[in-house]
DNA sequence: ATGGCTTGAGTGTCAAGA
């Protein structure tokens, strides 16, 4: 099973590229952040042609979230339930048995300021909801686009990054909480090329001096890691007109018997 | 140089992203 999450940057701008990758990749799961529209205008019908069934948490704008598969989606929960909140940022549910839990975690806009504060709060409360949709299902995946960069190795200047937003401590120690919980950080499960990343700047260029930031993560529970056999991000569509500012990143589930973490 | 692109909302120009 090849599970995927990739921030779209609006999916009315977005749905080819979407749609071409899906074909290309043949993924089992894609999940999706800033679809910034509501759910009314959400392309289901483009997406099952396709060969996808889907399940979206949006609004108009901003956020939006959503989660593709190729098999069925069954007990759909949207939001954090502990947590009130106008963003629509979590869509979690269950596909082949694994609970899939896709999620936009907040910007913070900048250590110190009123986002970065709320972004802290809600990394906490989804720490909480996590933990117990694990106790629940112990199969579990978070992806998404996380916001952090949880080490210098994730970021193309650290000395520019350090203690920015999206590289500060807080936030770094928040992304650890995920993986205190048993979850690991599919990507560092195996060895992987220096300078990898999952977000680039629109601006100076910055893709193609490829100053970016790993921030779009797959955590996986001990069960979905000991069946991870490859984790890869797919810089192709981020070289494509239009492109997202993200770029996906991709896990290979296999049967635990074949899977070789390293 | 607190910018530089891109998107959405909405038709002038700003908020927000990361």
């Amino acid at each position: 099973m090849k599970i995927a999450t990739w921030n779209v940057n609006s999916l009315k701008v977005r749905l080819p590229h979407v749609l071409d990758w899906l074909a290309a990749t043949q993924a089992d799961v894609l999940c999706l952040q800033e679809t910034k529209m509501e759910d009314k205008v959400f392309p289901y019908a483009e997406l099952e042609a396709a060969g996808y069934h889907a399940a979206h948490n949006g609004q108009k704008t901003y956020n939006g979230v959503a989660i593709l598969a190729r098999g069925t989606l069954t007990d759909v929960r949207c939001d954090i339930p502990a947590f009130a909140d106008e963003q629509k940022r979590v869509i979690a549910a269950t596909v082949n048995g694994a609970r899939i839990v896709c999620a936009y975690m907040p910007n913070g806009q900048a250590v110190g300021s009123d986002k970065y504060e709320y972004k802290l709060r809600w990394l906490a409360a989804l720490a909480e909801f996590v933990r117990d949709e694990m106790a629940r299902c112990p199969q579990l995946a978070l992806l998404g686009d996380y916001n952090i960069a949880p080490t210098d190795r994730d970021v193309h200047d650290p000395a520019a990054w350090k203690d920015q937003v999206l590289c500060s401590e807080p936030e770094r120690a928040a992304f650890r909480r995920f993986v205190d919980l048993g979850l690991a950080d599919a990507f560092r499960l195996f060895d992987q090329p220096d300078k990898t990343y999952s977000w680039w700047d629109y601006r100076q260029m910055g893709f193609r001096r490829n100053h970016g930031l790993r921030i779009d993560h797959i955590l996986l529970s001990a069960p979905l890691a000991a069946e991870c056999s490859a984790c890869t991000i797919d810089k192709a569509p981020r070289k494509l007109e239009r492109p997202s500012d993200h770029a996906p990143v991709v896990a290979e589930l296999v049967a635990a018997a074949e899977a070789k973490p390293a």
